[in-house]
RNA sequence: GGCGGGGUAGCCAAGUGGUAAGGCAGGGCUCUGCAAAAGCCUUAUGCGUCGGUUCGAUUCCGACCCUCGCCUCCA
């Protein structure tokens, strides 16, 4: 069994084979966050099948090395700073702060390099010297220094590698930006912006004058600076392949050695986009929603993530309120039946048991499909279930099954929910109701449980005594 | 206009040239003093429409309808 993913270079399924000789090493890059604003569910939607990306190789046994930009300059970000009248560094790193806890909210694991642009304007002006060096970048009257596609191509590139266009075909000039004017040809893109009057203090020096990085070149620098001039996987949302992957390919592959031309990233996956009720999120519509905007409404992280990692990574999926509420019940069911495992595995200890493993790698070797995973995920908890009531589960089995669970968790990062311990007044009043049963004093054991449930907590009747649960 | 996704039960969502995973909701049952909770069982002769290929198509081909996205900052 190999592990099989989509690779939107060759549109084809392929068998993953790392790089690295010894086959272990993976180097994965995914395009972060532009620390302007919050980040909404569409856009964690990429990062958390980023997440699953690194999380399932790790699973598989390869070391990953994660690493997601923070593209913290762009115009939009100094729009904001000149509204708000502080500084750029002040601006964006409070952004980024708040996109890193929504990712812990999210339960995905962070990044192990998690580079900012403005910290890497170096290796970017480097990146453009090689650019100009192999005739491939120009400066304009205008001072900005732009990649030039036609002489790529003349060298031989393809441009064009992840979406078939033809460059003709290009509806240029549908919106022309200032900016644009001194470029040579239209699908032409900044690799350096010379510094404009609204740029405020947001400028670094450089050959070609003071200016700002265009935003495609932080990619190819960072990505070539921690993982080197080609790695495997390359990530993003489906709407960054173009332009925006494309230019980095031109970059990256434009700046290698031209006697050594190589791949300048082995897989591209690309995420599909969040629909919201059917529609496309705008603020317009109202249907816009942050992380924080669903925590408000007392949905948790974990609620979240088991939603959003419900549908294949490259299927449009539907977010609706509905599906959030599902995927509570849905949780509250798998914290049910890993919390009587607990219970049944006491302090046993044992090694997985490998039928939900094998199930569960079968469905993600399948280009991650990780609906099929939570099928196998839900029939092993029937069919535990199923044992449980009728008590023919050992504490060995038990446990082995807590630890399958635990694996197949460290992929699905969604953990269970240890039942809460209730406190000695409401286990008193859980005694009190007990004997009130056991007198046949019904109206006063029914008037105990209200008191109980108005205090939070549920009792559930089992065979084996009452259980008390947080409601 | 060019390019690329989708349309599967009430809702969400996998999947396959051989007769439809899973989740939620619904229904039945078990348990219970009654409930609740929990659990078990169950739920599409059908996979946008119309043709075609085939012994057989939801799955392949063609046309059409609807829908989403990219081509411009965008996860």
């Amino acid at each position: 069994m190999a592990l099989k993913l989509f690779n939107t270079l060759t549109r084809t399924i392929e068998e993953f084979v790392p790089l690295d000789p010894a086959g272990r090493a993976v180097g994965m890059y995914c395009c972060g966050p532009t620390v302007y604003d919050l980040a909404h569910i569409g856009n964690f939607r990429t990062f958390i099948f980023a997440d699953l990306v690194r999380r399932y190789l790790e699973f598989r046994g390869y070391a990953v090395r994660h690493v997601m930009n923070v593209t913290d300059v762009d115009d939009k970000i100094i729009a904001r700073v000149r509204a708000a009248g502080v500084s750029l560094a002040e601006f964006t790193r409070r952004h980024e702060a708040a996109f890193l806890e929504d990712l812990d909210v999210l339960g995905c694991r962070r990044p192990h390099h998690l580079p900012r642009a403005t910290e890497h304007i170096e290796p970017m002006l480097d990146l453009i010297r090689r650019l100009i060096a192999h005739g491939l970048a120009y400066q304009s009257a205008d001072g900005s220094v732009y990649f030039s596609i036609q002489q790529y191509i003349a060298r031989g590139h393809r441009y064009g590698q992840l979406v078939r266009i033809r460059l003709e075909d290009l509806r240029a000039g549908e919106r022309i930006r200032s900016d644009e004017y001194a470029k040579e040809t239209a699908a032409d893109f900044a690799l350096w912006k010379s510094r404009a009057p609204e740029d405020g203090d947001v400028f670094w020096p450089s050959p070609w004058g003071e200016g700002r990085p265009g935003w495609h070149i932080e990619c190819s620098a960072m990505s070539r600076q921690l993982l080197g001039e080609t790695f495997d996987l390359h990530l993003g949302g489906e709407d960054l392949a173009f332009p925006h992957h494309e230019d980095e390919i031109a970059q990256s592959e434009g700046a290698m050695d031209p006697a050594a031309p190589r791949r300048f990233v082995q897989y591209w996956l690309h995420g599909a986009h969040l629909l919201v009720e059917g529609q496309k999120m705008a603020k317009s519509l109202g249907n816009f929603f942050t992380l924080r905007d669903l925590v408000a409404r007392g949905y948790s992280g974990r609620e979240i993530r088991y939603l959003l990692l419900a549908a294949h990574y490259r299927e449009p999926f539907n977010f609706t309120f509905e599906g959030l509420q599902g995927a509570r019940a849905a949780l509250a069911r798998i914290d049910e039946c890993i919390g009587k495992l607990r219970d049944r595995a006491a302090s046993q200890n044992a090694e997985p048991d490998p039928a939900l493993i094998d199930e569960f790698t079968r469905a993600l070797d399948g280009d991650l499909n990780a609906s099929a995973g939570w099928a196998a995920v839900f029939e092993w908890i029937r069919r535990q279930n199923r044992r449980l009531s009728e008590e023919s589960i050992s504490p060995v089995e038990a446990a082995a099954g807590l630890a399958a669970w635990d694996r197949i968790d460290s992929v699905l990062g969604i953990g269970a929910r240890a039942a809460a311990e209730a406190p000695p007044e409401i286990q008193a009043l859980l005694a009190e109701r007990q004997a009130a049963r056991k007198n046949r004093d019904f109206t006063r054991a029914d008037a105990l449980r209200t008191a109980l449930k108005d205090q939070g907590w549920l009792i559930e009747d089992t065979p084996a005594g009452p259980k008390l649960k947080r409601k």
